[in-house]
DNA sequence: TGACTATATTCATTTTTAATCATATGATAT
DNA sequence: ATATCATATGATTAAAAATGAATATAGTCA
């Protein structure tokens, strides 16, 4: 059924924190690569899981491919509106990565590694 | 984490149907097993999978288990109170659920398997 | 006590998921 | 055209989860 496959989707931490950045703002693919510090192929491939469980969805701008929050979703699962804005940002793990994608920001870096300013 | 584990364990189906199922009452795991005409060691399983996650809680009485909602996680993790009241109502597989059930009392059985009424 | 019932757990097996490496595709820039 | 970059995907391996059958434990009842 669509309602295991979303949970199954969101039961994994590297994806919690990938709909977690979503939330600030939509990603490509090595901007999440750098901020979570993992490899390509499997960050990819976790986007790829949440896009089929409709949680995301992708834009392909030049050789980017954004992601995003599919918004459709949150009505349809109001559950999960729930879980981002009431549950996820209490997590410290969470709150850390939008810290990483704010210094990343910052740096104004391009699909690099965060390099620790010793903040 | 907790938050990935709760996740995990509500990405299954069989498990919804119990957490579905417990929210109407507290029930026995062979109450269970018979209602969802699954297998004792598999009911038994999920049960404690749910229950190791936090999201019920097990009462022995004389000789059976019975299982209920924790209601301490609804507030914990509220989402998970957004799934059960918004989410899983609508869907038929877990209104079937708890229509067996209802049937499942009405015939006053004690942990027997459903008999088929034609309904 | 012995037979029986409800539940949990162990073992063996199968299925699913995750991660890594290597490669393919497609776009951009020179 | 070639080199390079971003992304996806195939193949493989490793780890985790699900399931069935059998067994263990504990409570009940006669």
């Amino acid at each position: 059924m669509n309602l295991t496959r979303v949970l199954k989707a969101l039961g994994d931490g590297t994806r919690l924190s990938i709909v977690n950045l979503l939330r600030v703002e939509n990603l490509c693919v090595c901007e999440i690569e750098a901020i979570l510090q993992s490899s390509q192929s499997n960050v990819s491939r976790h986007l790829a899981k949440l896009r089929d469980a409709g949680i995301i969805y992708s834009e392909k701008r030049s050789q980017w491919v954004y992601y995003g929050i599919n918004t459709d979703i949150l009505t349809e699962h109001s559950f999960i509106k729930t879980l981002l804005d009431e549950d996820l940002v209490k997590h410290p793990q969470y709150q850390q990565d939008v810290e990483k994608l704010r210094m990343y920001r910052e740096q104004n870096y391009e699909c690099g590694p965060i390099e620790n300013t010793g903040a």
